[in-house]
DNA sequence: CCTTATATTGTAACTGTTACAATTTTATAA
DNA sequence: TTATAAAATTGTAACAGTTACAATATAAGG
């Protein structure tokens, strides 16, 4: 049982299902940005009755509840990971991994922003990682 | 006949098709962000023996020759630009368009970034735009 | 315990994308 | 130009990720 969870879920007014909660639980911790079928696939073993529909459900709550982020890559499918840390990825132009890499500053100097209110701001990196460079 | 695209295409070493061109001029100057689906009912009428297929591989040979750019957003389709000027995107949460922004200047000041060769930068904001704003 | 609301499930449909073999077109050189 | 090879395009079908939705199960509140 993760009280943080269960607090997290009454600041937000949704309940603490043991799905949702078993969501939560993996992906907290968790540096691999899976995917929709990872997490399904993980947890499947643990909770028998689950449903993919589940899943995607879960995960749309929770991104609409800024609990989760939705990572969008050149992949057609979308990644997820715990909103957490404010951080910026990189993508292995080789590998396809994706590494999280420190908060990266970002600067609107030079104007042409009047008027968007910005709630969000998203780096995404792309370039070869360093276990690829050596090879 | 767009002979700067000519260039372009020797410059690559592609073979510019008409069928090659009528994308890269269908993209160029559109700051709307297509779709796959959009570029080949826009560009079917004037090629109408346009397969979808072979938009998708122009838009991937376009995107590995760094002619284009994909734009990963958060819906489960790809959006496609031409590489021109470096600059950000917005997208409004309450309508969906997508704005061109100015370039933002990113800082890398924080280090952790060793080993990391990083090609490619990619700037997402997320917010209510102006329009959204004000109703 | 009853009633209502909410969460979960399974199925089927839908959409974006890719694989692939066949055909057409283009490039090259005799 | 014509023959040949290479490359581009096409249509079909398959595939993968996602969503819609009605049915069922579970939880919450009186």
């Amino acid at each position: 049982m993760n009280q943080q969870f269960r607090e997290l879920c009454k600041d937000k007014n949704i309940s603490p299902s043991i799905t949702r909660e078993s969501v939560y639980d993996y992906l907290d911790g968790n540096e691999t940005h899976p995917t929709v079928d990872e997490i399904y696939k993980e947890l499947k073993p643990k909770l028998p009755t689950l449903s993919k529909t589940t899943v995607y459900n879960i995960l749309k709550l929770f991104t609409k509840e800024d609990i989760i982020l939705e990572i969008n890559t050149r992949e057609h499918k979308k990644r997820y990971e715990l909103n957490n840390e404010d951080h910026a990825h990189f993508t292995c132009d080789m590998c396809g991994q994706i590494y999280d890499l420190p908060k990266v500053e970002v600067n609107y100097n030079l104007g042409g922003f009047n008027g968007f209110h910005i709630k969000h701001e998203e780096v995404n990196l792309r370039g070869v990682c360093k276990d690829c460079r050596d090879k």
